[in-house]
RNA sequence: GGUCGGGUAGCUCAGUUGGUAGAGCAGCGGAUUGAAAAUCCGCGUGUCGAGGGUUCAAGUCCCCCUCCGACCA
């Protein structure tokens, strides 16, 4: 991207359940920009209810970044990558902001920072199952040794229990890339694309307590109906989007595995540790500027986001 | 009112013949370059119900009070 860019990318980042899409819609509006949503799960289609998406008839801007593939089909960063810098490219021809609203921080980095994945295929992994195959069979130990005996560089950054970036590093090997000259630590990349980052935060009990009651509202919003027709559509066999938090526990639910009320107490949990593991990405930021919105309703919240693009610079 | 059982981490509980306490779950911290709502690593966070006594030493023994539960009246 050699584009130069007339303004910096607004971008809204923080843990799930802090209203980062509604903010992101507001700004937009007020500014005359879009929404180009970073998430790793909006962008299946059908996948609604669960992920928070804005639904289409309260979208008063042009939103992107949202149901861009089947829920049957595999996902990557590289893929958002390449998509969301190609919105960003056709906004800034039409000299149009774009505000980012986004929970995933490896999609908001890859699009925002140098970051520079493998050419070639973006999903496809044809060495992927020989590996996942050799752990069932002999551990993820094993496989983390193949690794170390092919590539003993990138096996030091890897700790061997860690099944998925081992095979990852094998992946990559396979095309003659180092996992390790890639890898050399997140706070060390480069920025490409200017940008204004706003986190919206909150108290860590009261973020639970939100959390916990967004669960409720899915449930009552009909999140497991929604789950039932993914589920006839083979979305159970889908390699990225069957791992979304609220989808895998009610299909548990949904095949007699466990009581869709210990569905939903799981919901919960794992929302607040995913909460919790965005907190940690987005902490080592030194970009961000934390917003705490405790008492705080969408206005406020907006009109504290507004006077901090003023303080930073932004002109519309 | 009486008898018995029990009050130990946020929760459920363990705790040897007395040597200032440990598991699971929850929680907290961190990593993160093609699955990232994924994956992985690390960390016990405690007036052992209150008070007194015995002892070099009490969660463990004794006394008393208190709370909860069961049973007997």
């Amino acid at each position: 991207m050699s584009a130069t860019f007339a303004r910096p990318a607004i971008i809204i980042c923080g843990p799930t359940a802090t209203g980062k899409s509604d903010l992101a819609q507001d700004l937009a509006e007020s500014i005359g920009g879009e929404v180009l949503s970073a998430d790793s799960m909006q962008v299946y289609r059908g996948m609604d209810i669960g992920t928070a998406k804005i639904p289409p008839g309260e979208r008063r801007v042009p939103h992107h970044g949202l149901d861009l593939t089947e829920p049957d089909q595999p996902y990557s960063a590289a893929l958002y990558q390449r998509y969301a810098r190609d919105v960003i490219s056709r906004l800034e021809g039409r000299e149009t902001p774009v505000v980012m609203a986004g929970g995933t921080g490896l999609y908001l980095q890859a699009v925002v920072d140098d970051l520079r994945f493998p050419e070639g295929e973006q999903v496809d992994n044809p060495v992927r199952a020989q590996y996942e195959q050799l752990a069932e069979e002999q551990g993820a130990q094993a496989v983390w040794e193949a690794l170390q005996t092919l590539d003993a560089k990138s096996a030091a950054k890897i700790h061997p229990n860690n099944l998925k970036r081992t095979i990852r590093a094998l992946e990559m090997h396979a095309q003659g890339e180092r996992y390790a000259d890639r890898a050399h630590g997140l706070r060390e990349v480069a920025p490409v694309i200017p940008s204004i980052q706003i986190g919206l935060t909150l108290e860590r009990s009261r973020l639970y307590e939100r959390i916990d009651e967004r669960v409720d509202k899915m449930r009552e919003a009909g999140l497991v109906e929604e789950v039932e027709a993914l589920a006839s559509a083979g979305f159970a066999e889908s390699l990225t989007a069957r791992q979304a938090i609220g989808y895998k526990e009610v299909l548990e639910a949904l095949t007699g595995r466990i009581a869709l009320d210990e569905a939903f107490d799981q919901i919960k949990r794992a929302s607040r540790r995913y909460a919790k593991r965005q907190m940690t990405w987005f902490r080592r930021d030194e970009r961000i500027h934390w917003l705490d919105i405790e008492g705080m309703e969408a206005d406020d919240i907006a009109c504290a986001a507004e006077e901090h693009l003023a303080r930073m610079g932004w002109e519309a």
